[in-house]
DNA sequence: TAACGTTGTCTCATTTGACGAGACAATAAG
DNA sequence: CTTATTGTCTCGTCAAATGAGACAACGTTA
């Protein structure tokens, strides 16, 4: 008996597998989140790292094919990876979720035009911000986000103005929860330099960032808030920061916190 | 014992959930994609809708709510929706899937700026083209297709031009296959007339759509194609109709036509 | 207010099907 | 050739999914 208990250092929690209840619909939920990060990989090698034995791997692996989910490629020696469903499930889901990204696009594109710069709009997902929605700029960048890009939320303008205005009591739970170092860059701050900043952000209304890896760029963001006033989303101006410093972001101040008060307000006057 | 067959009018086949092995992970996996569009939905319409007890449904949708793919709002009558993670799940899935996204960005937006338009990148998938990167143009557009659509092949000039280079079988089995209408427009292309415009496309190279609903906007795509010379993707340049016409389209052909063979030698070269 | 329909949740006896060790042939590596 | 590793399959054991039904709480209608 194989308990996955996840002490890895994933991003987001992954809610005990292997626990009592459905266990095959847990352990073929993990597969296919492994996988996508994985793939393509052969079935021995998903055995091995999820230490399970090689027939319930290999029963999971051609169900999920059965079910669509997998594809293999390759002929004696296969190598598993996704097929698109998860991608098309992910597009409709966002589309459904909230009235969000339809009545945002709009003011995503006006603060385009009004700014040249690239505009993002991300959801708040646990302790990360999601990004759903990209209207590039007009300048040529050389690296984009993709969508469905996670990022912690002390990581983005975005994120952290979402959380400087997060209920107390969650703010103090981020700040406890161990952070973990960012991809290959340079460390996080520290929680009393982060704690003072949120401060000030909450107090200005909205957040940024410098010089962030990779290809250093910088934004502005701010938050969202749905008809109880929580925030729940995130809007942010991103560029090159060698056209974008402190000082150039401080100019795009005003055209952000507009553009996401117009997107709360409309959150608000919208049926849900 | 349910068996459900699926023979609803699914844009993808569903590969018969409910059969012999693994059954509960089918219906989870089925839940999950029906809830995508279903959402917010209530456990008792779920099960109305599939024709499942509801116990069986309710006992899948908490196990799904562990594992962290749905969540329930409201508390004495929840309604069930996704959370974040098919999505976070497909944006990474994406990325490492194929280096196809990667290497096509730098080519998407030399195209981007030499034609001002919003430039589309599909994969191929079965009988349909999901959208995968789209890099916005300088005007203002009245719609922005989201990251995750699925075109049936016949519907965008992307798609068109990837069928048009399938092998002759499968483009035979793509005619044969009955489509089905669009959501709300004009019925579709009789098949003669169809399968004339494949053999002209794929003499000349690229295809195109004009006036295509809604927000009538046109098109013209190629095809991207992998190492073995078979076709797997799709590049095209959208705009509204009323700023490209059929000439305006004609002049872009150049630019779509040669991209695309970059992409193509692009992913020729990268190991895979 | 009262009767009714619907909801989410839970229990339980039945029996289906997941489990995982091991065997096997085929391939790749040394 | 030898050796390790791969994907695939079988099978006895037993854990757990199943689905009908009961139940209370809630919303609706008379």
């Amino acid at each position: 008996m194989v308990d996955v208990s996840e002490t890895e250092g994933r991003e987001t929690t992954s809610a005990g597998v292997a626990t009592a209840p459905m266990r095959p619909v847990g352990l073929a939920l993990l597969l296919v989140q492994r996988i996508a990060e994985w793939q393509p990989i052969s079935a021995s090698e998903v055995a091995r790292r999820l230490a399970l034995p090689k027939a319930t791997v290999h029963r999971l692996l051609t169900a999920l094919e059965h079910f669509g989910w997998l594809e293999r490629q390759g002929g004696m020696r296969p190598l598993w990876s996704l097929t698109m469903r998860p991608i098309a499930i992910g597009g409709r889901a966002i589309e459904r979720k909230s009235g969000l990204r339809m009545s945002a696009l709009s003011v995503m594109d006006a603060l385009r035009h009004a700014t040249g710069e690239t505009v993002h709009l991300g959801l708040l997902d646990g302790q990360c911000i999601i990004l759903i929605e990209r209207l590039d700029g007009f300048n040529s960048v050389n690296v984009f986000l993709p969508i469905g890009t996670s990022w912690d939320l002390s990581w983005s303008s975005g994120g952290k103005a979402v959380l400087a205005h997060l209920p107390l009591d969650q703010q103090v739970a981020y700040l406890a929860t161990p952070r973990y170092r960012r991809k290959s860059e340079t460390d996080l701050v520290p929680r009393e330099e982060l704690a003072a900043e949120l401060v000030s952000i909450r107090d200005q209304g909205f957040a940024m960032s410098v010089g962030v890896p990779p290809a250093s760029s910088s934004s502005i963001g701010c938050a969202i808030f749905d008809k109880s006033g929580a925030p729940f989303a995130a809007l942010s101006i991103t560029g090159a920061s060698d056209r974008l410093d402190r000082d150039g972001l401080l100019a795009l101040s005003p055209h952000v916190t507009e553009a996401a008060r117009r997107i709360s307000i409309g959150m608000t006057m919208s049926p849900v």
